[in-house]
DNA sequence: AATCTGTATATTTTCGAAGATTGTTGTTGT
DNA sequence: ACAACAACAATCTTCGAAAATATACAGATT
């Protein structure tokens, strides 16, 4: 693997999981100290970021970690949502056998973790078989494009749920197992009537619990624009 | 502008409009001086152009144009019509007095351009003003995201509507004048019951010109794989 | 004849320094 | 005290060379 590839992925696994705030400037020195590498693959794996919305940049003023806004939540939300309810639709009638043990495989992994909660040092382990299970689900639906438009909308929304996860082991907590097992079942009886709303609720509910955190503890408020 | 922003421009237009043959590799020693520049700037746009899968890349090997294929056609034309039949919906509802203008400009500005049909040389000046003509219908969806995912695939499917082009100002011509008419008169009539049938058998009836050439004359015909 | 091996060439990848631009600080003049 | 201006510092951007790796070719071996 060339340095460029350990930086993008590097970069990218910091800034989603919330080592950069939002907003902050990414300095090529210092990325270049923490990552142990020069300027060159370093730039490269930033204009790639660039290219998916993890990162800004402004010519010969550099780099900047993508800031959060609740307006662009919403909107990444809202073509999340289309783009895999029909991802869901094309899987249950092109999926067979292999997708269908898959959606089983997925969700059995997801809730031995979900299970084990109390230790917050695998959240991030509960988190990505969260989403691997999701990523089940559209798996058979046929389209390239789809699933990396669904890869690029789940990376650009990350940062936005660290807060539900975190709440997601505290008290009051929803039944989001249960949401999965619902979901995995109407998937595999084929049940399209069932599935999308299912599916469509499933996130809706984890957009208010952002909805809520974002509102009382906004991560990027007041902007300053020079004078 | 910083050289790394014309080399990405430049090489997005040079592979969009054909100039280099898909699958062919893109040496940096001759891009360097197709462009008059060093690595540097070269390796950061293509970069770029991977992320947005117009090249490809592999580890060590460099970089190619990404091939074409007509099962990445029709993957990229289903998306296209997934998130644009919804852009649209969303511009009728929203879209106000600029909208509705910006519409009638554009298929103004559209149809003066295809009436001047005849020199060749004005025919990226008429995919132009068909790629505008489609922005302006979707440009009040609000949604960031899903115009630039429309972004993404306008590009990633140009190539394949070269042909197209070609064939529009040939005889036997199907009226593409009066579809865009039509499609606009009921989009500014928040007619959602025919706007977006009309925008769906527009892509579908220029898929079928693309599926045949693509049938009589592939692109990219078979791959030779090391034995 | 076919396959392996070692050498030479071509190409990508990375670094370190030089060039260019922006922002800051300190100075001067009114 | 305040504005204009010049030198300075920080940072991004680009180049050219060096290091690392893959490809092509020729010769040796089975």
């Amino acid at each position: 693997m060339t340095l460029a590839e350990k930086a993008y992925l590097g970069l990218r696994h910091d800034i989603v999981h919330g080592a950069f705030a939002p907003g902050s400037p990414l300095r090529l020195a210092d990325l270049a100290e923490r990552y142990g590498m020069g300027f060159s693959p370093l730039r490269e794996a930033l204009n790639r970021l660039g290219a998916e919305r993890l990162v800004t940049s402004e010519t010969l003023r550099g780099f900047r970690v993508a800031p959060l806004s609740l307006a662009e939540f919403e909107d990444a939300l809202a073509t999340r949502l289309l783009i895999e309810a029909e991802a869901l639709r094309l899987s249950m009638i092109k999926g067979g056998d292999d997708w269908a043990a898959g959606v089983v495989a997925a969700l059995y992994a997801l809730q031995l973790q979900a299970d084990r909660k109390g230790t917050g040092a695998d959240l991030w382990e509960l988190e990505a078989r969260h989403h691997a299970f999701h990523l089940a689900l559209l798996a058979a639906c046929g389209s390239e494009w789809m699933l990396e438009i669904f890869e690029r909308l789940h990376h650009a929304t990350q940062r936005y749920r660290v807060p539900v996860l975190l709440a997601s082991t505290g008290p009051g907590t929803r039944d989001i197992q249960a949401e999965h097992k619902a979901l995995a079942d109407a998937a595999l009886a084929r049940d399209e009537a069932t599935a999308l709303p299912l599916l469509r609720a499933h996130y809706l509910r984890s957009a208010d619990t952002i909805r809520e955190t974002l509102a009382t503890a906004p991560a990027a408020p007041a902007k300053r624009r020079r004078a």
